[in-house]
DNA sequence: ATGGATGCAAACAGTTTGCAACGAC
DNA sequence: GTCGTTGCAAACTGTTTGCATCCAT
């Protein structure tokens, strides 16, 4: 992720629960979630609060630092990654994995010819079944 | 407006509520939200609940007469194009508009190379300005 | 001393649900 | 009468906010 010489936030303030926050989702390989990242937190700084930690994912969004997902699902999850990357999210389990289609200018492209649009960014999910689920006859299923 | 009530799909009740909701969605070009076609509704039956309107909703997701699209941004919205297909946000305005994406079938394929999924489906979604966005100089915007 | 950040709880938005009354067969 | 549906309100989930306190400048 070279391109951020941002250095690191703009100019504000990365607070010890800011840095906390963000120390949580950059360790984490998955995606948590706000309650996720809250539990974790918690346990680096035992008297985080919940709204702290959504005050510092905003600011940490705008910062850059940290990018947020939103699908349908339910609670938006925090990615380390910030740069522009595509998602799978497992029907099985649930499972969200991220990965890079490179073709992704061209489409956009394509996309923006059929739909009018200025295009400023495109984002594909695909759902299917994780190589863990794939694997497992039915499942360990929520 | 074809009262037909259609093959009633999946065998069950399309009662005069849940009519009532599909009609909405059917004779509207947009994607309305819940309460949307909550409003919409209770013109035509006013005395529908917006329980009632959420229960329809799902009742019909599930027979598969329309389509729930689930973007970040706040509440569901609804399809009447229940095929596959991909949208275009307008940052500018949030419209939502349905285009579709031939090659999205190989673009399945690749995704699911790239990230070892067993592919179900994808979906591409395109951020940027629509045609009427792109016009108009700044904005009428928030 | 000042201004922004924190933490708590209460407010919110969107959606779901428990349950009694209702309607179709 | 039976069984599913409706409608109302209350519950829930995820997120945001008002406000007093705290902390680093």
């Amino acid at each position: 992720m070279a391109k951020s010489t941002e250095s690191q936030k703009t100019g504000e303030k990365l607070t010890r629960q800011r840095d906390a926050v963000l120390q949580v989702i950059r360790e984490r390989a998955d995606h948590p979630t706000a309650n996720e990242i809250f539990q974790a937190a918690r346990l680096r700084l035992p008297t985080i609060s919940y709204a702290t930690v959504y005050n510092s994912l905003r600011f940490l969004k705008e910062a850059g630092l940290v990018h947020e997902i939103k699908f349908g699902d339910s609670a938006s999850r925090y990615d380390r990654e910030t740069d522009r990357h595509d998602h799978a999210i497992c029907t099985g389990c649930g499972k969200l994995v991220d990965f890079d289609l490179p073709q992704a200018a061209e489409l956009m492209v394509v996309a923006a010819r059929k739909s009018k649009f200025k295009p400023e960014s495109v984002h594909l999910t695909l759902r299917g079944l994780c190589p863990d689920c794939r694997k497992t006859p039915s499942s360990t299923r929520v």
